[in-house]
DNA sequence: GTGGTCTAGACCACT
DNA sequence: GTGGTCTAGACCACA
């Protein structure tokens, strides 16, 4: 479930800040679910607790976990992520800059398009729960 | 032509290589057409040599441009220019990273579109490589 | 009455301290009225008794309560509460601090005030404590 | 102009992140202008070279400054700073947190906003650069 | 047990 | 020179 390639060119905490955003994101981790300690995936991935601190930190900067000192950290509601304008701007800001890369490497509008639509497909069935209820 | 952001978060030589790049793909740098020198673009750009020396070789190394000793940089024929597929799955992949982040966040696929559109219409004329081939 | 908020980043004792002190000053715990004692609070909140404990030593300790062993722990009367102006001179800077960032980030003086009637709202009847003492 | 305590109750880069915001928040520090290097400021204050790093991340979190990375960090022109709502938000609950605190020790609401016009007095001349150039 | 902070010291990339 | 990352290891507060 976590992992880090200490041959990638992303750095380690990066690594685990995307990790964890995409088992977030993909429902892998619901919310209000608790996340290995800082010391317990610093043992599993083999790196330097600070490393994984600093990770969960951005995390939280960004909206995606909550921490409680003596507790340890959890997905937040998805209710409770404020609507955050600024972070949308930056994440549109990496779109457009993958965007502009495929563009010039000959990749169709549509294209595109269409590899949009497979990720709102992927989580299409979690994105209105109150859906799959009925 | 030619532009670095110092306020930037990107380094320079990332800068002038997207810069060059995006200047190929959008037609504004024919093949065959010359590059300015090392020297004259790092004085247009104030920037130190070595940082242009540097982006130079990168594109050379990305199959944008050649060097002949003595005479300067020029840009490939298209031709010679190939885009691996597997660029383009890493790039797939980043775009997809993106779009997930920006549905967690209740932006729609629409929207995401809209955004496509934008860079889409960016690039202008030049959007369907496709065309020229022909 | 009591509650305390399991994904505050504050520490529950803290809570404890701050809701406490809340209650006796809007006047919701009266002069010379008991406090729940702290097995029981503990029970109440579902939190350990060490926790609470703390926060009794640590009302005691700023001169809110006092503890008779045996019978339990009371609210002060209000004569022998002295608010030192230290402290006020402290919260006060705090106070201009946040004042200071809203100015920075554009936030008018009404609208700043606005927020301070907020909070003088919530307390309600007991605003002003000269009356009470005249 | 810099100084950390170390017997504070607050933790060092929190020290450095506050001093710093105020600097720039006084206009001490003008847009635009180099803060101290990373290494030079913990020379100077005697603390880590990590510690000032992580006060500095935060305070580019906060939108108070960017950092070019072979260059140093910089304060933020005040228009880039992009209206955040969020920051807005939690500076907000530390203001009203400080109110609280004032009219439980007895403060006047009156004598809240007296203290809030002062802020806004001090700063007064640099909220409109417009009207000092008249 | 949990997270939070700090130090000392190392290595890397960019300018 | 600059910041960015990482490690190892220590101490503290809180539950």
């Amino acid at each position: 479930m976590f992992q880090v390639d200490m041959k990638s060119r992303k750095s380690i905490y990066e690594q685990v800040v995307d990790n964890v955003k995409e088992l977030i994101v993909t429902g892998l981790l619901p919310a209000e679910s608790k996340l290995p300690s800082v010391r317990e995936l610093s043992r599993t991935l083999t790196v330097n607790p600070n490393t994984i601190q600093k990770a969960y930190r951005e995390l939280e900067h960004q909206g995606f976990i909550y921490t409680v000192n003596g507790r340890g950290s959890f997905v937040k509601e998805r209710e409770e992520m404020r609507f955050d304008e600024k972070r949308i701007g930056e994440v549109s800001e990496d779109l457009k800059f993958a965007v502009r890369e495929l563009m010039f490497m000959g990749v169709t509008s549509d294209e595109v398009k269409e590899k949009v639509d497979e990720v709102y497909g992927e989580g299409g069935e979690e994105v209105d729960h109150r859906k799959e209820r009925e």
